[in-house]
DNA sequence: TATGAATGAGGGTTCATTCAT
DNA sequence: CATGAATGAACCCTCATTCAT
């Protein structure tokens, strides 16, 4: 890699570091891509050369930024060593709700405008090479289960979306209940989401 | 009421309804309030006499949109007779869902940048004298229902995020399920939901 | 009229004036909008008010300038008493063409993307009211002249067109010949095609 | 010619080319630099090694097209063998307001900002060594014709104008007449105004 | 109350030109 | 010779908000 591609890689990487700092700061819609280079040190026209506009560089964070946390949660839930499938999947959206409530700026910036398509489309096409696809380590979980599930999409389709949802309000907002006091609520919930899609 | 307390009140509603048409037909961004005010037909001032700003006439609309739907859709309940508890729910959650496919512009508008804090809020202190308390009516089908409930309003909000959630992705994107796939899902997880709430 | 009215006339005046200077000056391409506020003394958003966009107050200053131009011939050839309707008209053409000698800025801002099609409009609907038709004034000279004429709004077209393109050439370069050397010329050829249109 | 002679040519000649069909169809404002080169496929930097601007191979285009079009026009006449002079230029002239009507984007190219200036010299300092001066072509008309003409050039430049005028206005946007309703007109006047020209 | 002209900061975007490689 | 990433000034335009009438 010559010299110019190596400092093309460096603003590419200033210019997301950058975007991702400021939308989880302050937010999308407050962030100009004014702000974005001056923070990021480059001239404007430097981030056209890169992205489209605000939205294309968003995807592209957003994208990154999940998969990168489900594969987080993914690789602590094999150290832990649960035993059943059900406890794999609390563990998870425990370790993820438990990121995004340290990570609130993080929180607000995947959740926004954020829709399941979105999301699966992240999880499953790594934008570096490093991501991995979190949906084949669903199923591989789902293979290692012992159980017959139907339907093993929506199923996750149901629970990420309850765990989302209800997550975001007890996070940003404390309202109804805390996230701790969320959390039971919603292992159980979720367990009963699991039990009704085995095949007995 | 005089002629001028007429006028008055002709122009907020003329706001307020122009509003509601536009930020559901463009959308909230893409809204202006020079749009507003030029479609309303009054001055730019104008609007400024009886809204803090674009934020302040969607919070109200908000509020008052909901309480209509939830209303209409207990009053909907009421007179299907349903007996038990849980089947009034199913049957709340599929109106809500009907009438939110049957206006996408109202499912964004009311969707976009809601809490479950705004949510409670606005089924809960009703703007025109007409609303009524969603929650109060809430209430009456929990003492109705003949059971004892740990937490109801708890499993409201779970109920109600998971619905608006899901329903939010099958209605917009149809994906993963289309609303109509999407409904029998719904109801059975709101039942099992139910049951883990109730004291036996 | 209000003091409102009377400071809005007083900015539109404003514009229109400073941007003819600056059109006149610089030339429409390196005319930025900000120019022409800067230098009116009035903020950005005021040009939108009264101008869709740059070409739209040029549009409205050509319209004005030229009729304003023709007007001013067809006084001085009423002064001036010719008999003759072909001295007439090549007293006119002398007119317009040391008006714009004397003005390259006013020639090269008339002159250029003009079309027939928009002189013609400007020519015969005035934007001010003081502003005349000229094709009617060119119509009683043609009443007045004792002859018939074939196809009269072709020859003045062609004739035109003729003065315009090679006026242009003799002011602005002194190319192929100055603009004095060039008027018997033209005067010659004017006649000898109001000569081919005369119906005898 | 070495193989890096005839790469570098064959770059000059697709940035001719492609300029040449960018301007004619998207106009010559609405062409960047950056356009050129990505149809063209080469480097940014390589354009300005062979030109100074976009103005600059304008220029050079001009010239080179507009003497292939009355070479042409020229090639066609001697096919005809008109016997008189008169007939020759009409013939002329037709031939080259046929080519423009044929091909708008070439005229709206060669027209704008058009003076006789660079016309001349368009027409008397060919580009490529193919092309051939279009000045001398004239004077051999003038020559062949048995008359003797005072300030033949002055009676082309008249000519030149008159027909390029009225036949932009024609072609572009049929107005005052279509360019067949023209040409009878513009024949007539051509004729008058070389019989103004000669001396008898 | 009601008006709507005026504001001007700030937004996104383009593009001719340079220069290290 | 050729490249193309980087520049940054300059552009047009929007819009929430104010305030004299």
């Amino acid at each position: 890699m010559g010299k110019a591609d190596q400092n093309k890689k460096a603003k590419l990487e200033k210019l997301l570091n950058t975007s991702f700092d400021l939308f989880t700061s302050k937010g999308l819609n407050k962030t100009s891509i004014s702000d974005i280079v001056e923070k990021a040190g480059v001239a404007k026209g430097t981030f056209y050369l890169y992205f489209k506009d605000k939205y294309d560089i968003r995807n592209r964070l957003i994208a990154h930024k999940s998969s990168q946390l489900f594969t987080q949660a993914y690789d602590a839930v094999c150290r832990e060593n649960c035993e059943e499938f059900e406890d794999k999947i609390v563990f998870i959206m425990n370790y993820v709700l438990d990121a995004l409530a340290a990570n609130k700026g993080l929180l607000s910036f995947i959740y926004k405008d954020l829709s399941w398509a979105v999301f699966k489309k992240a999880l499953t096409t790594p934008v570096n090479n490093s991501d991995t696809d979190f949906l084949e380590l669903y199923y591989k979980m789902l293979d290692e289960s012992g159980h017959k599930f139907r339907d093993p999409e929506v199923m996750l389709f149901i629970s990420m979306e309850l765990v989302g949802a209800t997550g975001y309000s007890s996070i940003m907002y404390n309202d109804p209940i805390s996230l701790d006091e969320l959390k039971p609520h919603l292992a159980q919930t979720v367990k009963s989401i699991i039990h009704n899609y085995i095949i007995s």
